[in-house]
DNA sequence: CTATTGACCGACCGTCCGGTAGATTTTAGG
DNA sequence: CCTAAAATCTACCGGACGGTCGGTCAATAG
């Protein structure tokens, strides 16, 4: 017969997904039209919806696809057999270039997870629970606390805070790049984490909160 | 003549704020309709706008309204001849205070600010400026950089980040409370603080980046 | 007692959104 | 070079949205 799929198909797909996780990062996933995508696609509505088969899915790849890389990343990581301090500083350094290079899926993920439906906010979570334990590992391996009362997972969120933070404020092309920061967050948190004391009540003897830490 | 308004007015309005908050909160501003903030009111939605005049102005309420309140904390805070590390870790404990009394709102601050017109967006920016340039002295004063190379900026906004990612994470009702965090945050930060080294290549000599910190 | 106005509502309007139908142009396989 | 499918487009649809209209009812100042 006739006629397969043209050359660049896969480019334009991957075209659609990187505009769309702009437009989805600036503007929002709802208040971001589809006329708007296909216009900075420079493509017809309909030729958009030829290419990916509604909004939605647009938005489960670029979360999927993202949180896949970072899980990716920490299994690579895990792999290493760092040790210590030099383990999490790597870690550190790594994911700051990752997420440096994929800001606009970044912000989708932290931003709009909430439009998922439950299956696939599930699957992304899982993923991102993954990344998270990843971390509370080389995190807990600093800290020797009593296993009733185990720091690590808040410690870690703290440390996830710093850094997902920083890609609402730093913005390219400044004089502190991605780069730059990967050590002094690293340096803020490695020399930080030896002095956080146990809650002066250890509220209870069960696991300190966070068993499911949550988004990110 | 005729009627003046009903006693409780002014507890409407705030409560139509709350809710509104709560749902702005939860869904985004873009995708919560006016229709699910009057059913969340037990309103109609024509009596909501006997309220507010609009959507809009909903949100800059919210939004204004907390970052105001953060703002005089700040001067507060200020005016109250602490120093050094007490100053800093008292600052850090009322604020968290502050955001756990008022989460929505602050997640509406976070999230939606994109969404205010431009002069509504930089008022409230203004605002939030003068908060993190608070923050920011009391970090000088714990950090002697060198005058051109001052780290306050971006550590006060790792500060921030670890401060306002908590509330993605720490949902109330866990065993780890606000109140519990903020000593462990003020113990962090406070701890890894003077182990922060100068980037090895000072990138140049003007000020480092972040001459207008941004969103928070 | 009555004129006036605040509080409230159901029905409705114009607009824009996500998505589709159907036709046309382009191109690879035979 | 023919043909069938891929790629693209214009035109359109049902529905939800923010917001308004026209009106009811009752509280209250005079």
């Amino acid at each position: 017969m006739a006629r397969g799929r043209a050359a660049n198909y896969d480019d334009q797909r991957e075209m659609i997904l990187a505009r769309a996780a702009g437009l989805f990062a600036q503007r929002g996933y709802p208040s971001t039209s589809m006329n708007q995508v296909a216009e900075a696609c420079g493509l017809s509505k309909a030729t958009l919806y030829h290419y990916y088969r509604d909004k939605y899915t647009l938005l489960v790849s670029i979360a999927d696809d993202h949180v896949s890389r970072l899980a990716a990343l920490v299994e690579e990581e895990a792999a290493l057999a760092l040790q210590g301090e030099a383990r999490l500083r790597h870690f550190i350094q790594r994911i700051v270039a990752e997420y440096a290079d994929a800001q606009d899926a970044h912000r989708v993920l932290t931003e709009d997870v909430k439009f998922l439906q439950p299956i696939d906010r599930e699957r992304v979570l899982g993923k991102e629970r993954k990344v998270v334990a990843g971390f509370a590992q080389a995190v807990a391996e600093m800290r020797a606390d009593a296993p009733g009362v185990p720091l690590s997972k808040p410690l870690t969120m703290l440390l996830f805070g710093m850094i997902n933070w920083m890609f609402t404020w730093l913005k390219p092309g400044g004089d502190l790049d991605h780069a730059a920061m990967g050590p002094i967050v690293a340096d803020l948190f490695i020399g930080g984490i030896a002095a956080v004391a146990l809650p002066a009540v250890p509220v209870t003897t069960r696991v300190l909160q966070v068993t499911t830490p949550p988004p990110f």
